[in-house]
DNA sequence: GTGAAAGCGCTAACAA
DNA sequence: TTGTTAGCGCTTTCAC
């Protein structure tokens, strides 16, 4: 495979020469555009490409980030639809700017210095997204991989390089939306083994807060996601007209209707539903469920445009930011009987 | 940063000797275990990470592999829930085995030079997974970025480095199984707008195959996800008790659920359903949904060895395989009425 | 057992 | 406007 010298020998000028002409940066060094266009030319010919390893070494740059994501529950290694979702639209940002992205589990930062991936305990990466993790004790390993780190969607929050989203507003939201509907009382679903998100206290809050301030009737059900089927809580069952079930995420929605559609009821008629969160899952033919809706593009956005100004220096560039979302109808949940 | 030349100056021994000891080379080059420890134990107070561009600049090795993939349709850059799973259990295996995966849309080896991603505009990867992506013209770009390749779930298919599932099997099971339930007429649901992905004709051959060799009645019936909502084809609300609905994939499947579901339909009692594929759509409540199931943490599993076995230099370590999935009954096909 | 030194391919400072 | 050269941090051969 040729490198540098083998142009610049065939093209008959230094190293440096080629060096330059081949990383765009001819017309500032004012080389003449004849030997510019031979010297591409000449690298084509030879399918020249430049050592990225090489060229990391001397400028200490090596146009990788890590993108950390933690599998989600009871899916082997798979991290949630929404978070990688996420992860997916940051990545494409990074690409564009000249970065390429390694999706690699939380949980590697975590073990044992022999059991983490090369990336982590060799020096390899510019710069680090931590996206819906939970662990608290991340920090310091994470201080130590590399200082350019972005908190996407994370119990961390302070006042530079965290983004996530204000998961109490999603919680009121639901609730002021709904009772504008007319609807007084609300069955509060959340899960029962908590991992410990932020966003799990964040929605009860807003939820019950917005409640009390209406002065309409909440409560709560804790329910696991299998639960739903293996033994519907009672509570469901016996859920009366005139309340609207509120889920904690989008897949509890899904369980929802699939334990209401397996006794043949219809959402958004036979019952009224609304999750506070739009994941993925509520995707297909249930993109209809009245939710807050969440723009996780705009979001993957402003991490990836964080991280890059991190990486630029300027750690002051990227102000922490908690993002609101805005109501959607859908149909699941219309006018209170 | 601390470098070797630090650590060894700090244990009064030569570069090399810091070298061997800190790759844990130590025993085979036969260095005292005092000294082992010693320099071992300075590497750690001066936090010493070794640089990843020196070593891949004097290896040819950088320990770094691309998963390409190809963003599904209408969801902008995320890749359906299948082919994402399977990048990500890939990931781990070669995680463990020492690489770090980055994440790629296949679109930026197709685009034209200077818009490709540094990783494919320079000598970057080691080895490269295509997964689950249509574009025929992509096998000479990637031979460019590396010889070392491994096709999943590809139209592209030869001796040695691909990896798929039988698709035909996969339709012909779906049928043969239904017609033990005692079903004879079957519905055949596909995608309206083809993709040109190999598995949309073999699955189609597959069904249509074996209700040929049964003697069992087979329709088909084209379809988008978005038009079974808004407007369902009329086919479908004529749909006598006693035939089956066979979808080309979960997502159908799941489109068809919420659209008998509208209707207080309930699947499993009102009509019978199964799908040909059993993606990570199908899980939540509709995990009983019966379809031909899919081993993807093994597929997963096998193409990671094959990426590794090429990388190893053993090309025909890696002979291609078509994997056969098995029969997963569910309760959405019971017994025919 | 250990050390000295060459060199991987590239960039950038300096010289001409 | 272009060429020369010193390293970046590491691995590895060879000599001791």
């Amino acid at each position: 495979m040729a490198n540098l010298k083998d142009i610049a020998f065939e093209a008959g000028v230094s190293i440096r020469t080629a060096s330059v002409v081949l990383r765009g940066k001819g017309p500032e060094s004012r080389i003449s555009m004849v030997q510019q266009k031979r010297i591409r030319e000449i690298a084509e010919r030879l399918h020249y490409r430049p050592d990225a390893a090489a060229r990391a070494m001397r400028t200490h740059r090596t146009g990788i980030v890590a993108l950390l994501l933690q599998p989600a529950l009871g899916t082997g290694h798979v991290p949630n639809a929404g978070a990688s979702s996420l992860a997916f639209e940051a990545s494409l940002f990074l690409n564009d700017a000249g970065y390429s992205a390694c999706f690699l589990p939380v949980a590697d930062v975590l073990a044992d210095a022999g059991e983490r991936s090369a990336i982590f305990q060799e020096k390899m990466v510019d710069g680090l997204m931590v996206i819906n993790s939970a662990p608290g004790h991340l920090r310091s390993r994470i201080a130590q991989i590399s200082p350019n780190t972005v908190w996407v969607d994370h119990n961390h929050f302070e006042s530079f390089c965290c983004i996530r989203r204000d998961e109490v507003h999603a919680g009121e939201l639901v609730i002021t939306e709904l009772h504008k509907l007319g609807y007084r009382r609300f069955l509060y679903l959340e899960l029962e083994h908590l991992r410990g998100h932020y966003s799990e206290a964040g929605r009860w809050d807003g939820v019950k807060r917005a409640a009390e301030s209406l002065g309409v009737t909440i409560e709560s059900l804790d329910c696991s996601y299998e639960r739903l089927i293996s033994e519907p809580p009672d509570r469901l069952r016996r859920l009366e007209p005139g309340w609207a079930l509120v889920t904690y995420d989008g897949r509890l929605a899904l369980e929802v209707i699939g334990y209401f559609g397996r006794l043949g009821k219809r959402v958004g008629i036979d019952f009224a539903l609304a999750s506070c969160d739009a994941s993925v899952e509520l995707g297909g033919p249930f993109r209809a469920v009245a939710r807050v809706a969440f723009d996780r593009v705009r979001m993957a956005r402003q991490a990836a445009q964080m991280l890059l100004n991190v990486m630029g220096g300027d750690r002051h560039a990227a102000p922490s930011v908690e993002l609101r979302d805005h109501w959607h109808g859908g149909d699941s949940a219309p006018l209170a009987p």
